[in-house]
DNA sequence: GTGCCACCTCAAGTAAACTTGAGGTCAACG
DNA sequence: CGTTGACCTCAAGTTTACTTGAGGTGGCAC
């Protein structure tokens, strides 16, 4: 009964690549158990995990973002309905600043489409800029993604 | 008077590092006068649009994508107020996609806060990957970035 | 019993967006 | 006059997230 899903039945379930499957369990995102010829078995909780995978890259996390929420999952147990809630409910709160970030990009946008401006002296999506040369080094840094040293001062213009 | 910047200038100016300026240019999304010793000369304007490439990738857009954009401003004479209002203009209307997307993904992530399951038979983020297993191929795609011939259909689950 | 398909590993390739390095030029500073 | 420092070109390296290919195993179908 307990025969678990060949990684092309996974394949096919979720619609991502036999090859993409392996490599996540290269980095760590999943682990799949083996027949003793070798081959990959997986769980029908591994498609959560892959859900999960999916929709988080969605939203623009990277693997390594993934991987370091996935350790907030047990791991002896298959992942339990609360395990998740926990999980989706510090994703909320990532997804929630994202949304935030380009809402005021798209307001500082639209003050730019009444000027006609986008980087004339008084636009607000001009001045990060402007601040970032203070800063003088680093590479490219404009919006929330300041370097370490200018956090808590990215925010809106001095006016 | 009509010296224009060095390109470490322009570095020091946007935040961006001098390769990366040569890159864009590179790449077609600026283009530099030339001093008699082959230094680049670049404009005020090209700082201009210099932040609109900064901004652009901050909200996503690849190079490709931002050329295009950029083919939208006259080639001989030095854009307008109102040549960036066209293009921010169209730029908005881009957002506007975006954030109903994360927000939709939002939405449909509280419901499974809701039910804990993130990836049980009922859940709406959940649906889009059945559909993709029945679509058959394509690498990976679960909300709105459908393979050609999925297009109208990758909306919200159907029950 | 043999042929094919799904699976395996490991190495190398790919695309995007840059950075880094080698080797060389030019202008100013002392 | 010489030596920095900013600039130049061109080639190769880097990271992320995979895919592709080579070479090989295991099992079910005929």
């Amino acid at each position: 009964m307990k025969r678990g899903l060949a990684i092309g039945e996974v394949a096919g379930r979720t619609g991502l690549a036999v090859s993409a499957i392996r490599y996540y369990e290269d980095e760590g995102l999943l682990t799949a158990g083996r027949t003793p010829a070798g081959q990959r078995q997986f769980e029908k909780a591994d498609l959560r995990r892959l859900s999960f995978i999916m929709i988080a890259q969605k939203m623009g996390f990277s693997i390594a973002q993934i991987r370091t929420q996935l350790e907030g999952l047990p791991k002896g147990r298959t992942p339990t309905a609360a395990d998740w809630r926990g999980i989706s409910t510090r994703f909320r709160a990532d997804l929630d600043r994202r949304i935030a970030v380009l809402e005021r990009l798209r307001d500082d946008l639209d003050g730019c489409i009444g000027c006609g401006c986008l980087s004339l002296e008084s636009c607000r999506l001009n001045n990060p800029q402007d601040r970032a040369a203070r800063l003088g080094a680093g590479p490219r840094y404009l919006m929330g993604d300041a370097p370490e040293d200018a956090r808590g001062d990215a925010g809106a213009g001095e006016g």
